[in-house]
DNA sequence: TTGTAAGCGTTATCAG
DNA sequence: CTGATAACGCTTACAA
């Protein structure tokens, strides 16, 4: 293995003068740094990251702690997981990889060991178990996802209440008045919360606004239950004309039970989904959908934590940030301007 | 922080003695156990990682390199990253994600600097760039994925042949005799050779001891495509009722074309689609699939990559291993006899 | 069964 | 602008 020693000898240099050539905080003289660094390419000189750690009491990697349920969007989790690791290393960090499995005790574990020097939660909970840990200047810490209480802590979340806005201000655009909201199954609502009933007080507000009238059901995803939220929806209000679908397993199911029914889209009914742009793509027709920019979500908490890290370790208060990224809303063809 | 110095004190113990204790490579007195592991809870002891690493020459991390795009079906990238991330916690590893962003160069960084032990490489290409680098018994790894000379090395991989065969003996059983292959676009067939055209080869020598009739038509996965894919396959043999799909993303837009032209499955056409479970539950009607273990293709990497390591240790030749795991098929709601 | 002490490879503080 | 050197916290011979 090749050492720092080896590299100041090989260069004609202190050990100390090497390190400070990576670390940049001496002013090195032209001329070393050329020798210093043709002696690091020529020997292929790595510097040892536990030794890094133990003497510089950072270890320049950051924990990122993901979900083990899948009712979350998976690939999104893998685009922000991505977005994390690509964001870190431009800051010179690398990326652990931490399961909800081991419990809150696995964000303790990597922060007191030092083997992390901050921590990203996703997929936070309103009432997360995870949170007391970082509360407080010990362990660094930014979450995805809003939870009750964020005080004290760095928060980076979409912004589901204009999400639903913008839903209902695209069909109030179009002419539709009656329109159906197919929500998650009430398992969600009672867990991320926030997530569903944001997004749905968002859409509320807005509809009433422009005057529409609207149902909330609740859907599991499956074909059944959409089937079954189908039929009571327009039992009730056989005039509804624009849907609204929050659950993404339920996307596929409604367009069959629209067709099936005879129901043209977007003559007949427009769709509008809440769900990510590869997704909406993929439908036929391409459903006009409403976005959240998915990696902006990972480099955003990195920066966040970042800050927070510099801050604590120059002794000052972190930041308490709270940032809600605005969605974006792309016209697919699945929606249309109202009947008649 | 409190470092093992306290908790030696604390116990009244020497330093090596808590060292042991974690480490279990000495025999220590139930009492001292017993006093140092009550002192560890009570002053909250986590060994330091960087001290442990330097100290030790091994991190207890092990590297998960995953590929930046997204044609590998994403929700299986995260179950493997997930499940090698379980598995390696078993063994006292933690996880390091890598992307390949880097370039074979990030493998290089964080195994030079001891950042990480071991290297899982994901979506190993047939010609792979990062081959070289773990080739040898520097650095130890295990790929996901078999790339065209696996000398030297430890694979686990689908079985892909035994994929392609079960979609030629469901529908031969089924009474079919005209079998369409709908494969990926040219891209794909390029770049993971492997993958894709295992699959195909296995189906095919199957399909010939089974006396099947069959036509192989690459598809990008578009609907439009599909649909090209799909007037050329029933005009040059209008008599096929049984569809194998490899491309995921063609599976929707199939289903689409077949009701569209008056077909119904699985009266008058049958399909298998070669794709998740959970993929194929969500489809109306649910697929019939055939569906590699996911989560143990990290599993037993992770299981590889620590033998490596161990041999390695011992300055033993490290056993290069082969592994294709078999996959299932699921009968759904899409496959039945063929008509008349 | 336990203790002592010499590293492990950096960083950062003092000097110069 | 550069050098020497004392930590950093742990593991592991070597002793006892």
């Amino acid at each position: 293995m090749v050492t720092i020693a080896d590299v100041a000898r090989h260069a004609g240099v202190s050990t100390s003068t090497v390190s400070y050539v990576f670390s940049g905080k001496r002013t090195i003289s032209a001329a070393t740094r050329r020798r210093v660094e043709r002696s690091v390419i020529e020997l292929g000189y790595h510097p040892n990251a536990g030794a890094r750690a133990l003497a510089g009491r950072r270890s320049y990697v950051l924990a990122l702690v993901v979900p083990l349920r899948t009712d979350v969007y998976v690939p999104i989790m893998m685009e922000i997981a991505i977005s994390v690791t690509i964001q870190a290393r431009r800051h010179g960090y690398d990326t652990l990889l931490i399961t909800n499995g081991e419990g809150p005790e696995g964000v303790q574990r990597v922060a007191a060991s030092g083997l992390a020097d901050g921590v990203i939660l996703m997929d936070v909970q309103l009432d997360d178990a995870r949170i007391p840990l970082v509360r407080g200047r010990r362990t660094q810490a930014a979450l995805i996802g809003l939870p009750d209480d964020p005080s004290g802590l760095s928060c980076v979340d979409h912004d589901f209440a204009t999400a639903g806005a913008l839903c209902a201000d695209h069909l109030a655009n179009l002419g539709h008045h009656e329109i159906a909201f197919i929500g998650y199954g009430p398992g969600i609502y009672q867990r991320h919360a926030a997530y569903a009933e944001r997004t749905l007080a968002g859409f509320r507000e807005r509809a009433a606004q422009r005057g529409l009238r609207f149902l909330h059901r609740p859907c599991e995803g499956t074909y059944e239950s959409t089937a079954g939220t189908f039929t009571r929806i327009l039992g009730d209000r056989p005039g509804t004309t624009g849907f609204v679908v929050q659950n993404e397993a339920a996307i596929g199911p409604l367009l069959i039970l629209l067709r099936t029914s005879g129901r043209t889209v977007p003559e007949d009914a427009s769709v509008v989904a809440l769900c990510p742009a590869h997704l909406a793509e993929q439908y036929v027709p391409t459903l006009t959908a409403v976005t959240g920019p998915a990696r902006k979500l990972g480099q955003v908490a990195v920066e966040q934590l970042l800050r927070r890290m510099t801050a604590a370790e120059r002794g000052e208060q972190p930041p308490d940030e709270r940032v809600l990224l605005t969605p974006t809303l792309t016209v697919g063809q699945s929606t249309g301007p109202a009947p008649r």
